[in-house]
DNA sequence: CAGCCTATAATTAGCCT
DNA sequence: AAGGCTAATTATAGGCT
């Protein structure tokens, strides 16, 4: 976002995506509290990261379970459907922008599209990686991840 | 923020802090998205608002519930912070197996709808992409969404 | 690695339609 | 109210220490 355009895809180098991790981290932060104080709104945000010993919990502890509570008394028919959550909001976007380029698809040619189209695959490059693998590998540990916490936490307790 | 500078303190005017604040959503999440994707961390936020009907889930209801899941699930902070025992060690090695997995599915993701993308260009069409797929390349657009705008209009005033 | 600095990218307040 | 525009502020990547 300065001195260079960033490019939306994971960072692996490891100094490099942990300072960046902790800038934006205090950026959301702010924002998230300006957000709060300028329209007095109830929010709380939870952030699990390598980088951190503890999960962040923002503003704070109290007010996060507060909301979480809040959260999880709602009747199961706001839990359910209307919820106005991240993937409604990014399909708005694409929905307005796929207007636009319609639109302008129209106006112009059909090759202008695909141009169009390239720009947005500037955002970032090809993986070298093997699907399959990944996909196996991701799946059974995320499958177990659950499990594996648990047994963790009993550990823990047990001593 | 611009044209002058912001008082952080609550906007009484009704529809000035309406405005405010779905700008500052947006902005919120798109930067809560972008911390997500280029450090592969767990995250997730709530917001009650009078604007929304809903309470304003971030990025979604499962993630959501997860990690509040694993939230509150999690031992009392001073019982966790400084042991270095069997168990942290193990979970530090969780953690980072996760990271890793979390990298190489996203950028598998990223890897699979590029390729969609380009197949699309290719064969002119959207029509036989599914939901999902179309949630995933709605990341792609709209990362860089303001980059097609821009064009948009260059294309435009050029003729 | 953690701060500080600075050039740029990105966000957004106030206007206007 | 909802969107577009643009000036101005704010956030931040890359460098340096």
């Amino acid at each position: 976002m300065t001195r260079s355009k960033v490019n939306l895809v994971y960072i692996s180098n490891d100094s490099a995506r942990r300072k960046t991790y902790r800038r934006r981290k205090s950026g959301l932060m702010k924002k998230a509290q300006e957000i709060t104080k300028l329209c007095a709104i109830e929010a709380c945000a939870i952030m699990f990261s390598p980088y951190d010993p503890e999960p962040v919990v923002w503003p704070n502890q109290l007010q996060a379970q507060q909301v979480i509570s809040r959260y999880r008394h709602l009747p199961p028919p706001q839990q359910s459907k209307k919820l106005v959550d991240q993937e409604s909001f990014t399909r708005q976007m694409l929905e307005k922008t796929m207007e636009k380029v319609t639109k302008k698809r129209k106006e112009n040619e059909h090759n202008q599209m695909t141009q169009v189209m390239y720009q947005c695959l500037n955002g970032g490059g090809f993986g070298n990686l093997t699907i399959g693998d990944m996909n196996n590998m991701s799946g059974l540990i995320s499958q177990n991840l659950r499990e594996i916490e648990r047994f963790l936490q009993r550990r823990h307790h047990n001593g």
